[in-house]
RNA sequence: GGGGAGAUACCGAAGCGGUCAAACGGGGCAGACUGUAAAUCUGUUGGCUCAGCCUUCGUAGGUUCGAAUCCUGCUCUCCCCA
């Protein structure tokens, strides 16, 4: 994988670049749809490539291994093969789940152990075998496994699971510079800084993240219940060390604003459920605004879905037939919405990104956010 | 023609003398959702000058301190027999 920064903004430190790997590339900043069992909920991939112009998804370490399960993973020769997306992946360690599946889940030094949602089997995750199965996965880029504390995690709690996440780290590390891709292309493999909302721990960890050098790192425990302000600001406190010649990605984050102030704050990638998860469920993201389609206000609304719309369906459907799918519960209704939205945050990383190098990127950011966040 | 059962809020359906503006489900309306145990979850659903008051349980009367609940007439539905 290589990295090659393009341009940085004047007025923000907003950066436009472009990331190649063996599957192809990806310019940024760029947002990654989140397709955790291995599909992007109800969209298929040539949706995601034609409507969306996804130009990189997510898998997820956890969901993958419990089903289908490794075996079923190599004999497919690899989750590219199995699901037929022939562009970069990006996997998700299952550190996320040690956060959202904290009920089911033992911390130890040596890793997590999981007992499965599916069946209640125990399972034990560590730094090394995480990294094992998402060589297995095919992951294009492989994420470090740590601990994701919750956003109002105090200060000791914070620090104890920093120091655990870094020890993971560097045998995560280890493990990954030891072993060879399974399928005869390139992997790499990124380290994710953690810290809580504390200046001093985020700072710490950044440096230590730093120090290994790798093609790209992450920053991740953001956006799980923190005040904004605070995402915000350990955001900058991480950039100002994270190597300005390395991809920075946001993990989970976010809303359309959360992105525009992260990439004004010099992220370049994020992924995030809320464009397909929020679809799902009635909720469509304009650049006018938010629309609840399931709002009687849409009932008699025979407009286009969205007249500034980046996929062929904005045109094609009108408020008032959304409207009446999610009505009538048909499978139609949030399968639109999530290519919708999706379309929707790929636009607005593109436009970002195209802002940035004409140099009028922080003028037109904050136009957006005082509108994007607005109610339709 | 004879016998029986029943009519409850938008719909279905509990309640069977006071704690009933009325359980529960559906529908309606609104909200939530941030590295996906989510096509899920939550709230709300007679009116108002809203910690109180007013009008509601087919309809008209009656009994009672008090009725959706008991009695009588009427209207309408459904079932069985002829």
């Amino acid at each position: 994988m290589q990295f090659s920064l393009e341009h940085t903004c004047q007025d923000t430190s907003a950066r436009a670049g472009e990331i190649m790997t063996d599957h192809g590339r990806i310019s940024t900043p760029i947002f990654m749809p989140v397709g955790t069992v291995g599909s992007v909920k109800g969209i298929h991939v040539t949706d995601l490539e034609k409507e969306v112009k996804a130009s990189i998804i997510l898998g997820n370490t956890y969901h993958l291994y419990l089903r289908p399960g490794l075996e079923v993973l190599r004999q497919a020769g690899g989750l590219h093969r199995f699901n037929g997306w022939n562009r970069p992946i990006l996997t998700d360690s299952g550190g996320f789940q040690v956060f959202s599946l904290s009920e089911n889940r033992k911390l130890t030094h040596e890793g997590a152990e999981f007992r499965s949602h599916l069946d209640g089997s125990k399972h034990l995750f560590t730094p090394e075998n995480v990294v094992d199965i998402q060589r297995t996965i095919g992951a294009d880029i492989i994420m470090a496994f740590d601990e994701c504390p919750p956003g109002d995690t105090d200060y000791k709690y914070a620090l104890n699971s920093m120091e655990l996440t870094h020890q993971w780290l560097k045998r995560g590390i280890e493990q990954f510079d030891h072993t060879e891709p399974h399928y005869g292309y390139g992997q790499t493999f990124f380290p994710i800084v953690q810290g809580a909302g504390f200046r001093d721990l985020r700072k710490r960890s950044a440096e230590y993240v730093a120090s290994f050098g790798r093609e790209g790192n992450a920053i991740g425990g953001l956006a799980v219940g923190e005040p904004e302000e605070v995402m915000y600001e350990m955001i900058e406190v991480v950039n100002a060390i994270l190597p300005a010649d390395k991809p920075r990605y946001l993990m989970g984050v976010g809303t359309p604003v959360n992105i525009l102030e992260a990439i004004s704050r010099g992220v370049d990638m994020f992924d995030c459920v809320m464009p397909t998860r929020n679809g799902r469920n009635g909720m469509l993201f304009t650049r006018q605004g938010i629309i609840n389609l399931r709002n009687e206000k849409w009932k008699h609304d025979f407009s286009p879905l969205d007249v500034d719309g980046h996929c062929s369906f904005d045109t094609l459907y009108s408020r008032a037939y959304m409207r009446h799918l999610f009505i009538a519960k048909e499978m139609l209704g949030p399968q639109i919405a999530s290519i919708h939205n999706l379309a929707f945050y790929r636009w607005l990383v593109t436009e970002a990104r195209h802002q940035i190098k004409t140099g009028t990127f922080l003028q037109w950011k904050n136009q957006m956010v005082s509108q994007l966040a607005r109610r339709l």
